[in-house]
DNA sequence: GATGAATGAGGATTCATTCAT
DNA sequence: AATGAATGAATCCTCATTCAT
């Protein structure tokens, strides 16, 4: 059940390997059933290794769920932050929708912690939405012809949230919905053209100015 | 532990009234924190009862989840197939969303399902999702100088789906975006002015006539 | 689920039918089961009942398991105690065999007992050790030229009561040694010739008088 | 309720004796009450574990009492294949009582399966009756002088089943019946007497030429 | 006599975690 | 860094029994 072999040639160390491969499954784990209906016993055992050698690398189930939620919300900041430099908001929807459909356990993770109300869910909110909601709104007053009054921006944002995470957090529901599967790679490029189409009908300008 | 006057049940149909009390809340602990996360004995000891007495009510923990689903799920149903009879598609969104914001739990319920991808949701989904859909493509068929295509108007419906439920499922994400809490009345009453609005921008004419 | 008509019909009074079924019923699962194994729900819901009145007729469950034991018992008290007014003893085995063939439960509860050591068996055992030990070695004292010296004659004597009750007490098993089933009226009559011609074997006179 | 020198593993092999002594508890506790009516937490505490710790060493309660039946059956069935390559199968007789004097809980498992029906009973009975019977027939029809046809021989042997493995199984009863302990040295050896003169008595020659 | 509802006491098993090796 | 063994605290559920109706 253990390694044999020790593995001494790989020089990324054993230690941070291991510890990635117990961040992917636990990631996965706790994506599709949740941190209550997880057991470390099977985040433990998809990674070949033993409840108790799971402990030699996080601290305990919550310091694990915590790892995972701050790696996995970490690049999709990133991704968010770096489109704050663009001009243009609504440029975001294709970039973010591609970076969830690579990583969509992120948006299932976010939508856990949404639904059940978890203890992570505003500080970690709190990183993403900063970044956004403020440049969102100096967009959206920017923007001429706009549609919307000043009082409901905060609201256009929030669809758009919804719109864009929700299709990935809930995909077993937008499957029934749209009748395929909401991961494939044709559904997804149909659903950013759907979004694009969307922010032109609903917005101002920027979306029609969006390059890519 | 037990209540002050045990066993000394009153008279009339304080059966059902205790089946309904166990449902209540189950249906608030379940909304709450999911299947998983809800000890029997919580929701025992919520209504006053002993685990064991639950279970004279119902056969187990699951079986007492899915009625708790249907019973919630039911007159949601209900409120969807009315509308069926109705011309116009979109007067269904304030009354769906007034729903809603008197039985918010059903709306987490859902959302729990689907995030999860729990074993109910398929079924429950197709319950309400058929009436909807076939009258919803029909309605949008039916629609004159609509900026969408044949193959959108599914897309057009879940995004509703998700906008609706959604704001009531992941209230306390919503609650960050929007600064405001979700379930307050003043919110749903901006909540549904956005979303009729919305609709007048995406959609062609139905909201319009829209009478409430 | 209860009964809707009364029956004041059968003058059999209601209730001592009722105690009867429970009895028949609370033997069969005794015996197949034992004891421990069997709920006293299992009980009521084969007789139709609720285990709550399943409690109008017996004190518990010890005292039902007690009268499914006394019941059971006494028949075959009463055959050995008839036997002992016959001079041979042997010619008891045909009669105890056909008894037991009909009633093969009285066999496993008696063993239940046995193996685990019951409180019930001692006391139980005495009714019917006492009759026929008694007059078994009577018997044998008188018979003449056997084999069996007088301290072997309770050997013998346990020897019977093993090869007679153990056939249908440990019925699965003596199935699978010999191949058919040890209920089948066929395989009870070879049996008991089998039995009578071992008793010529090993006894002295006896089996040879035996009429029936 | 714990050890008094907690968790502190010794050095050799500690897991083998750990699992050694809950099989040994289990075996006695199995053997004196029957599957059903030994709770683990028993098992557990009579040999100074937590149920939890149990479960360590074993999946589950039907895991140990299968390893329990496994590893008191499998001594006797090799006894009974030992004798499989001598030419008399009455020396058996001896051999088989004195192995089981000396594990009287493997006679007492298995009439509680024989009892019961158990599920374990067929696929047990089948590894030491096939060694058995085979060869039992065979030597019973090279036998000169036999009073059995060969329509009884499995009769015979079902018979030296239950006198044997009885004795120890029914301890009780047989107690009652004989007036001493079943298991006392000295009752053991005069019932090997007794069963070496039956076999005298009821067979051919073999136990005559039985040597020790 | 029958029952629905309630319950204390189990009863099997899981779970997150610890610790010596 | 990995593990086997141990464990307290749950967790779901069963059981025998009671009692008001």
């Amino acid at each position: 059940m253990a390694r044999s072999t020790p593995r001494t040639g790989s020089h990324l160390s054993d230690a941070s390997i291991t510890r990635d491969r117990i961040l992917d499954t636990a990631e996965a784990l706790f994506a599709e059933r949740g941190l209550a209906a997880t057991p470390v016993r099977d985040i433990a055992a998809a990674v070949g290794l033993t409840p108790a050698s799971l402990y030699n690398h996080f601290e305990g189930k919550e310091a694990l769920y915590a790892a995972v939620l701050e790696r996995g919300v970490r690049p999709l900041v990133d991704v968010l932050e770096s489109l704050a430099e663009r001009r243009d908001p609504y440029g975001a929807v294709p970039l973010v929708v591609g970076h969830l459909a690579k990583r969509p356990n992120v948006a299932r993770l976010i939508y856990h912690e949404a639904v059940t109300g978890g203890a992570h869910l505003v500080p970690l909110a709190r990183t993403w939405i900063q970044p956004i909601m403020a440049r969102a709104l100096d967009a959206m007053k920017r923007e001429v012809g706009s549609p919307w009054e000043e009082a409901e921006y905060r609201r256009v944002v929030a669809m758009w949230v919804q719109l864009i995470v929700g299709h990935f957090a809930v995909a077993p529901l937008v499957a029934e919905l749209l009748g395929e599967d909401p991961l494939a790679a044709e559904t997804v490029e149909r659903q950013i053209d759907f979004l694009r189409k969307l922010s032109r009908l609903i917005g101002g300008s920027p979306a029609a100015e969006e390059p890519s």
